[in-house]
DNA sequence: AGCAAGTCTCGGTCGC
DNA sequence: TGCGACCGAGACTTGC
C-alpha cells in the first residue's frame, strides 16, 4: 500500500533512473490504466519524443514532468515501476511500457489493475482531477498546526476516515493513519471536532513524525515499489500497531485491537487510545 | 469464500 | 421546506 513515504521513495528512485531519457514509443497493454486522454492510443502518440525531466510527488501521486506534458500516475495498492533493458523478459501484470531511445524501458506493473495514469499539457494538471482537490502536504512548511486545525474545523466524521480523505491532508493511508493515531493516543473513532487543542497538537506532531521517519527509512512496503528487484523498506519493522492484531501494545502491553472504522481495517490500543465517553451533556 | 487496499461516485442525511 | 454541505457505503480488481 504505497502511502506518502513509499511514493516519496519511488519518486527519488525514479529520479535516479529515468531523468533525461527520451520516449521512443509507449505500449499500453491494459487500457483501463489510462484515464486521460480517453483513447490510450492517443496517450501513446502524445508521449512519443518526450523527454522526462523530473519526477515529483503530490500526495500519493507521481508527476512525470516532460517537455510539454505532465503524466500524473497513482500506484494505488500494488502499482510498481521498474527500469529494465528491453531485452529482459516482460513480467506478468505489466500494463504499460515506456520504451526509451537508449534501449531501456520504464515498465508499470500492477496486479490489481487499480493504478491510474493521466496525461496533461504542462500546467493543466492542477486544474482537473485527480490533482485539483488535494489538501495540504504534511511534510511541507504549510502544514502548520493552525492549517491542520482549520482543515479539520467543524468536521463531525470520525477522525480516521477524515485523515484518509485526501481533501484535507494528503499522503496518509491506512497504515500511517493507524500509526499516527496510536502515536497521538487518539482513538480512530473519535469525532474530529471533539478533539481538544492539545489532542490536535499531538496528532499534528504525530503525523509529521510518523511520515518523516518512514520517509527516512524508505517506506514500509512489504514489497518493493520500484525496480522489480525488490528492496524492502525498513520502516515496516517499526510499525507499532498496524498488522499487530492481538500482539502486545509496545507501550502498555495490552493486546492490540482490530476493528473496522469507515470500512477500513483499523488497529489500535484501546488502553492508550481510549474512546472517551461523550460528555454527559447537560443540554441536548 | 471473503477480505485487503485508495479513490471516485453516488445516495442519503444533517443542519441552516 | 429547500438547499447545500457533508458523510458513508459501494464499486473497482485479484491473489491469498
Amino acid at each position: 500500500m504505497p502511502e506518502l513515504p513509499e511514493v516519496e521513495t519511488v519518486k527519488r528512485t525514479l529520479n535516479q533512473l529515468v531523468i533525461g531519457k527520451r520516449i521512443e514509443r509507449v505500449s499500453v497493454h491494459l487500457a483501463r490504466i489510462i484515464q486521460r486522454p480517453e483513447e490510450p492510443q492517443e496517450f501513446s502518440i502524445l508521449l512519443e519524443g518526450q523527454t522526462i525531466h523530473l519526477v515529483e510527488r503530490r500526495g500519493k501521486f507521481l508527476r512525470f514532468v516532460m517537455d510539454d506534458l505532465v503524466m500524473v500516475s497513482h500506484l494505488r495498492m500494488e502499482g510498481r515501476y521498474g527500469v529494465y533493458s528491453s531485452s529482459e523478459p516482460v513480467e506478468p501484470h505489466t500494463h504499460v511500457i515506456f520504451h526509451f531511445t537508449d534501449g531501456t524501458e520504464l515498465r508499470y506493473k500492477d496486479v490489481r489493475q487499480f493504478g491510474t495514469m493521466h496525461l496533461f499539457k504542462k500546467g493543466e494538471e492542477w486544474n482537473a482531477p485527480p490533482l485539483n482537490k488535494l489538501g495540504i502536504e504534511p511534510l511541507d512548511e504549510g502544514f502548520t498546526f493552525e492549517a491542520f486545525r482549520s482543515a479539520l474545523n467543524g468536521k463531525k466524521s470520525k477522525i480516521k476516515p477524515l485523515l484518509l480523505n485526501q481533501v484535507y491532508v494528503v499522503g496518509l493511508g491506512n497504515i500511517y493513519v493507524d500509526e499516527a493515531l496510536f502515536e497521538a493516543g487518539i482513538h480512530p473513532e473519535r469525532e474530529a471536532d471533539s478533539l481538544s487543542s492539545k489532542e490536535l497538537k499531538r496528532l499534528h506532531a504525530a503525523i509529521v513524525q510518523t511520515l518523516k521517519e518512514a520517509v527516512d527509512q524508505g517506506g514500509s512496503s512489504i514489497k518493493s515499489y520500484v525496480n522489480g528487484q525488490g528492496e524492502m523498506g525498513m520502516f515496516q519493522q517499526q510499525l507499532k500497531v498496524y498488522g499487530r492484531k492481538q500482539e502486545p501494545c509496545l507501550r502498555c502491553g495490552q493486546p492490540i485491537a482490530k476493528s473496522v472504522v469507515g470500512g477500513r481495517g483499523t488497529h489500535f490500543c484501546s488502553k492508550c487510545q481510549p474512546l472517551k465517553k461523550r460528555r454527559e451533556s447537560k443540554v441536548k
